[in-house]
DNA sequence: ACAACTCGACAACCTGGTTTACCATTTCGA
DNA sequence: TCGAAATGGTAAACCAGGTTGTCGAGTTGT
């Protein structure tokens, strides 16, 4: 006997998990204060950090071409949540900071993770979602959990 | 005590499982005879079927306008993986069926899922894994296993 | 028979990705 | 030290796939 159940469905199963979190993350963000921003979004403004980063080290982080990473800017700078400002020791680089509104957002989103955990873990017992964890980490395994990973759907 | 594990772990944990059997996938169908196919074009064959469909019940069951439907037909025409024909019955309507090269692709996908699964239980152990599968049901509730979910980051 | 609905297509637009090219600046080595 | 090479940011042109709005052709129901 082979499985008795169908490959297809765990992949399936994983993005509907991904899907639901994502989902309600950003139905609380826009309940407290942020209805414009969409999970890519949230992806950037968790790869400039606290600490800020140029667009070719965010195109970096987020395994996109430095032209992408800045019209992604462009954008989150149109919201307000980051901000270029001149780098002043290297006239060609700008930093991209995350504006308060920006931390406010990214403070949030942790905040709402946490609780959106804890559903699950109300769900399914501690043990068990600790369990899930360990075993996605074991089979997942040396692939870092990456922040890029969003458009590489369609390409 | 409140958790000892972040809660932003869990979603990125999630996508990188996903991630990891599709971009598997993708690279054995590659090897297969199938190098042009994208993980959108799996979501969307898989939603036309071996019945076939029209255009717009395909964005229907894809969670997309018909117009969007009609252009992932097109490139999936130009791809050789479905055809359109005219509806003996109704002359609106354009039949969306799978050609042979299509029914082989996701022949050959349903078996690859099926060794993926296969893998992560050779890692896991079978009685861990059907446990993950059980507990994200769980968790996902009532959420369909929707085949959807393809672009709704971005947007 | 005719009004109302449905299907598919087209057009215009958005987002976010790519490659190519260019300018400004910095870095490095002869 | 000074010019060549490397690097950062931006712009242009393009692609994929999403949206809404419009419209003609074909079906359906009264």
């Amino acid at each position: 006997m082979t499985e008795d159940r169908p490959g297809f469905e765990l992949p399936l199963l994983l993005l509907a998990g991904f899907r639901a979190l994502i989902d309600r993350l950003h139905a609380e963000l826009a309940r407290q204060g942020h209805p414009d921003m969409r999970p890519v979004h949230g992806f950037a403004m968790q790869a400039v950090g606290l600490d800020g980063a140029s667009a070719t080290e965010l195109g970096r982080r987020l395994g996109v071409s430095k032209q992408a990473a800045g019209k992604t800017v462009d954008r989150l700078e149109e919201l307000g949540y980051v901000e270029r400002v001149d780098d002043p020791v290297d006239g060609r680089r700008k930093l991209i900071r995350l504006t308060p509104r920006g931390v406010d957002a990214l403070g949030r989103s942790a905040i709402i993770f946490d609780e959106l955990r804890a559903d699950w873990a109300a769900a399914l017992g501690v043990d068990r979602l600790a369990d899930l964890e360990d075993a996605l980490r074991t089979a997942v395994g040396s692939t870092e959990l990456r922040v890029d990973t969003v458009s590489w759907f369609g390409t």
